[in-house]
RNA sequence: GCCCCGGUAGCUCAGUGGCCAGAGCGGCAGCCUUGUAAGCUGUUGGCCGCGGGUUCGACUCCCGCCCGGGGCUCCA
């Protein structure tokens, strides 16, 4: 080969491939047990987590259950004609990202992150950037452009770091938190690793810094956004509870901040996965995160928060202390929800488990495409029908009406189908009634009750969540179908 | 990236080394005027993933590529 096209390794992933590490549960009573001593029942995600999972009889190896859904319900779908790994997103689907989207950055404006906006390519041959891309194990989409190379980012990192080094920061200032909803972050992931949206090429994630004056400072941080995670994570639906945590440390560390590791976990609840590194080969020093266990005992990283000890003085990112002199922070990395587009695999996942398990499958009220589906018995109908979905628009809820020329089973099956929360028929019997039938279906029934009622419901589920209108036609009759 | 499996209509899928490649769903047209998970009839619709090769003849066999899934690995 005359031309060989030279890739560009960061050196974070070669160290990586022979580091050294030692793998322990770390309990509640604050030992450390190494993995083939702990006794995992009922600790059964931790043990599909930790790797430590005795051959299970597989003989089906399918398709991780969120892609048929995603596809299905006209959320997401491939697209051939990008790279593997971007995305499109349909009406809904799009809606269903940007409420989240819209959801993680308000927490973290409410935990105090001020928002900014940086390019996402870099010229690779910026000192500071060049250094750091070998800091961080991931490979680089690059564009060139005459002489020019640049990669294309796959955190947030770099324009907050440059624009902190820029910064007049004093001592007062700290802990300074800083955020961005990257759209997108890039990492070109090895081809077989990627799948459908567990693991992506393009990703939208949310990632906050916090630079801190000290490590009292970083480990006090470190706790509020613990919370800042939990609560972030639990407002979009999931059960922390339900998610396992992975531990890493460099052994100083562990030695020498026992303690306040131990009361993490502890605030966490639940035995975690702790890995302990003889030596510092990233830029962290600790690092966690909360991982998803799907329909097929995948484990998948979403939240994760971690302590850099390195890029403060790599990029020259300096503080005025309160003794006058200049001192480099360390700095938080956090994403609290991990990246959205992953938050939507895991939602997906978890809602067919719930299937499995004999439940209907459903997404959080607040992320519910369409909340309300009214169902006129005949054309005659269709009138009251739209009327009581545009009330209802009006009080900030989602509906639609279906108008086709269908029969009303046949229109129940469907809005059954697009996993509609409410449902309610509209004939005869409704015109000047009171109450309507609404048919529930997180429990499968027919509850009779005023329109009123039932805005009231709706509103209590959505609650500081934000909101967004019904991202295409009320009438039914006039969309499109993205997908099949 | 490597190994394994797959790609046929918008969707799900059947099919054969050779006459015009099939079904269901969907779309469209008409009928029906519907009461809590699929009403009836008709009709439309296919570079059989792309390129090359073998062959009298390829959707079918071979090679390469692209796309998807699984495994290895890895992460948000």
């Amino acid at each position: 080969m005359s031309e060989k096209k030279e890739e560009v390794v960061s050196e974070a992933l070669k160290a990586e491939e022979k580091l050294r590490s030692m793998w322990y549960i770390l309990d509640l009573e604050g030992r450390l047990v190494p993995l083939d001593k702990f006794e995992f029942k009922g600790h059964e995600n931790l043990r599909i987590y930790s790797g430590y999972e005795i051959e299970k009889d597989r003989t089906v190896t399918q398709e991780p259950p969120h892609i048929s859904l995603m596809r299905s319900l006209e959320l997401v779908d491939y697209e051939s004609a990008s790279d593997p790994g971007n995305f499109r997103y349909y009406p809904k689907g799009r809606m269903v990202k940007a409420l989240l989207e819209e959801y993680v950055t308000d927490m973290v404006l409410d935990y105090g992150g001020m928002e900014v906006e940086t390019p996402i390519m870099y010229d690779m041959k910026h000192p500071t950037l060049a250094k750091y891309l070998h800091r961080f194990p991931a490979r680089q989409y690059t564009i060139e452009h005459d002489d020019d190379r640049y990669f294309l980012r796959f955190a947030a990192c770099f324009g907050q770091f440059l624009m902190a080094h820029d910064a007049t920061i004093s001592y007062r200032d700290l802990p300074l938190r800083i955020y961005e909803l990257t759209k997108y972050s890039f990492r070109r992931e090895q081809r077989g690793e990627l799948a459908g949206l567990r693991r992506l090429r393009a990703f939208t994630m949310p990632d906050v810094h916090a630079m801190c004056r000290d490590l009292p400072q970083a480990k006090k941080e470190f706790l509020r956004r613990y919370k800042l995670v939990e609560d972030t994570l639990t407002g979009i639906g999931f059960d922390v509870n339900k998610l396992e945590m992975g531990l890493r440390m460099t052994e100083d560390f562990w030695k020498e901040n026992r303690r306040f590791v131990r009361s993490f976990v502890k605030r966490f609840g639940k035995p975690v996965l702790l890995e302990l590194w003889k030596e510092r080969f990233a830029y962290f020093i600790l690092k966690y995160d909360l991982n998803f266990i799907d329909a097929l005992d995948k484990a998948s990283a979403l939240a994760t928060d971690q302590f850099d000890v390195e890029n403060g003085e790599r990029y020259g990112i300096t503080f005025m202390d309160e003794d006058g002199h200049e001192k480099h922070p360390i700095i938080l990395h956090c994403s609290p929800s991990g990246a959205i587009e992953r938050d939507i695999y895991a939602l997906l996942e978890k809602a067919h488990m719930e299937m499995q398990e004999g439940m209907r499958p459903m997404l959080p009220m607040w992320l519910a495409p369409s909340q309300v589906r009214m169902i006129p018995v005949s054309e005659e109908h269709i009138a009251i029908a739209e009327d009581y979905a545009k009330k209802m628009a009006r009080r900030r809820i989602r509906a639609d009406f279906d108008d086709r020329s269908e029969t009303v089973q046949k229109k129940i099956r469907d809005a059954e189908r697009e996993w509609i929360p409410y449902i309610i028929v509209l004939g005869e019997r409704e015109v000047g009634a009171e109450r309507v039938p609404v048919r529930v279906r997180e429990d499968g029934k027919i509850h009779q009750m005023p329109l009123k009622e039932l805005v009231s419901e709706i509103k209590k589920k959505v609650k500081g969540r934000p909101y967004r209108p019904l991202p295409m036609p009320m009438s039914v009759q006039r969309r499109p179908k993205f997908v099949g």
